[in-house]
DNA sequence: TTGACAACATACTTTGCAGTATGTTCAAGT
DNA sequence: ACTTGAACATACTGCAAAGTATGTTGTCAA
């Protein structure tokens, strides 16, 4: 990699956070693809063609690159749902709308997603240098104010009748495995419309409303979006 | 640890196999609390109170040692859900009982799922010395065809008329994020009863099958195990 | 036009850990 | 009783990867 592989190498400060964000992306990548411990930087570097020393002028340490890609994809999602938290509709309304926006948040930045996830269960089991670990519990904290929101308005929801279920808790994990299930089994393809990714949302919303026991009629549409029938995956 | 350590250390091949579990299960606890990657032998060796040279004694790599670890995992819960694959009911009941065996296992063996779970997606990225890899792959099928029997059942139990889903694939994926959420989110706790455990499991497999839109009447109870109602975790 | 500094690349140091080589102890067969 | 070998522990080696130190280049501000 000669510098004269890139005709602006040298953008200055302004575009810094341009550059950050193309690390990350990197950075997500790999850490999804082969977890935080077993990536390396060189590898990181390699992938947005480049080396070492750009990543570690932007970043003190693996762990804070880490925890930034963390940030960001807290910061995606809450981004994507946070409008529909406190729309003037229904709770069951409400809900589903905001399922439908978590998975396509979740399947439209996968790699970012699966770190979060990566972040939230490095927690439990002090990996982290010391440091970092207070960042960990911080984004944690940010992760438990997020799940809250699906918390209160399960509740009200169940108030208004219109979903049940027993232990709150273990339904709002159920909820959760079956909403970020695409960050596991989701591979995305090649020639894949937006309106093939809003099918597969839908589905997903689908069933995660099926299994608070929605009560009987099936799909009511959302004022937005439009419902289809099809083969997603 | 000095050899005095132990009354009877020197117990001569008949139970290597047991040394081996001993192992076996302080390394699934490792892998699980830090991942594969993350994890070094030392560790796994500190926490049976031992040292490398026991572990590299029975096993020739870490990989290896990572993958019996797995096919354990997976001949558990295999052996647990084989019952009810053949049983003379109707697909529905069978259904629910591989449901609740699954669940079961999972909540009993925690480790060694999560495991299992690290490998299946592990395989997707080339990690492993290559020798190995052709294991994992040869577990991954064993995976497959495990999963296949819960397609064939949600097959018949659809033609049934007794569950819906639209694609089989994504239901069937969110059915198993579903029922190995107790991977993540348990987390099993000091003075736990076998009668708690199996009424968390009752509650993850309510959920799953409502997830499939099974049709209305919410609890036939099975056979053999009570119903109960109350607030598991 | 010339410092000064951001934005990198390159070359080096350090370390944690997988894997190995070797030593030690006991148990069973002969 | 001595020999062989399984079942370890201990001490060592090698490497990969995190982190660092230093070099290079272009841009902007004055």
């Amino acid at each position: 990699m000669t510098p004269a592989d890139r005709p602006t190498r040298y953008r200055r400060q302004s575009d810094a956070e341009l550059s950050r964000m193309e690390i990350m992306e990197g950075a997500a990548l790999c850490f999804e693809a082969r977890g935080f411990a077993a990536t390396s930087i060189d590898e990181v570097a390699a992938r947005i063609g480049s080396t070492k020393g750009r990543i570690y002028h932007h970043y003190a340490s693996k762990s804070e690159l880490f925890l930034d890609v963390y940030r960001t994809g807290m910061r995606l999602i809450f981004e994507a749902v946070e409008p529909h938290i406190e729309a003037d509709l229904p709770a069951f309304d409400r809900l589903r709308a905001m399922l439908k926006a978590h998975v396509l948040c979740v399947l439209r930045t996968k790699p970012f997603q699966n770190v979060v996830r990566q972040g939230v269960d490095m927690l439990r089991h002090g990996v982290m240098p010391a440091r970092e670990h207070a960042e960990l519990i911080q984004l944690a904290r940010l992760r438990d104010s997020y799940s809250d929101h699906f918390l209160t308005v399960l509740e009200q929801a169940r108030a208004e009748g219109a979903i049940d279920y027993q232990n709150i808790k273990i339904a709002l994990n159920s909820v959760f495995m079956c909403l970020n299930g695409p960050i596991v089994w989701f591979t995305p393809r090649d020639g894949q419309t937006e309106e093939e990714i809003d099918l597969l949302a839908d589905e997903c919303v689908l069933y995660t409303l099926r299994l608070l026991g929605q009560a009987a009629a099936p799909s009511r549409p959302l004022p937005s979006p439009k419902s289809h029938q099809g083969e997603p995956a």
